[in-house]
DNA sequence: GTAATGACAAGAC
DNA sequence: TGTCTTGCCATTA
């Protein structure tokens, strides 16, 4: 328990992200949107930060709107490398052809 | 109650 | 896609 968020804001958040795909990645827009808070995009990160801490997520899949990884997780990367996401550049995944597509 | 912070989004260039 | 600016919202001090 490091920083207690909304339980809600927690529960909708992490419900979504176990719903993406294998071999897709989300953008915190698109969570944003599916809990029904489209402005929340920084809401979904900080508890992202703590979905580990929550529960087994696959936050390794979502990624911001320019399909770049988080900061703090440099092993991102290779996590989804081995779902078959392929990245344009090093920094990049190819958010055009494994953006969720809902 | 106010200010600062953050794994961001969208628009403009 | 990259960078800069503005906007939104919940949490924390």
């Amino acid at each position: 328990m490091v920083a207690k968020l909304s339980k809600d804001l927690i529960y909708e958040i992490l419900s979504v992200v176990d719903e993406i795909p294998k071999g897709k990645v989300a953008s915190y827009g698109q969570i944003a949107k599916l809990i029904d808070r489209p402005k929340n995009a920084r809401l979904v990160g900080k508890v992202l930060s703590q979905a580990s801490y929550y529960g087994d997520y696959p936050c390794h899949r979502v990624v911001n709107h320019a399909g770049r990884l988080a900061p703090t997780f440099p092993n991102q990367k290779d996590l989804l490398l081995d779902e078959g996401v392929e990245f344009k550049k090093p920094t990049h995944v190819d958010m055009k052809n494994f953006q969720w597509d809902m």
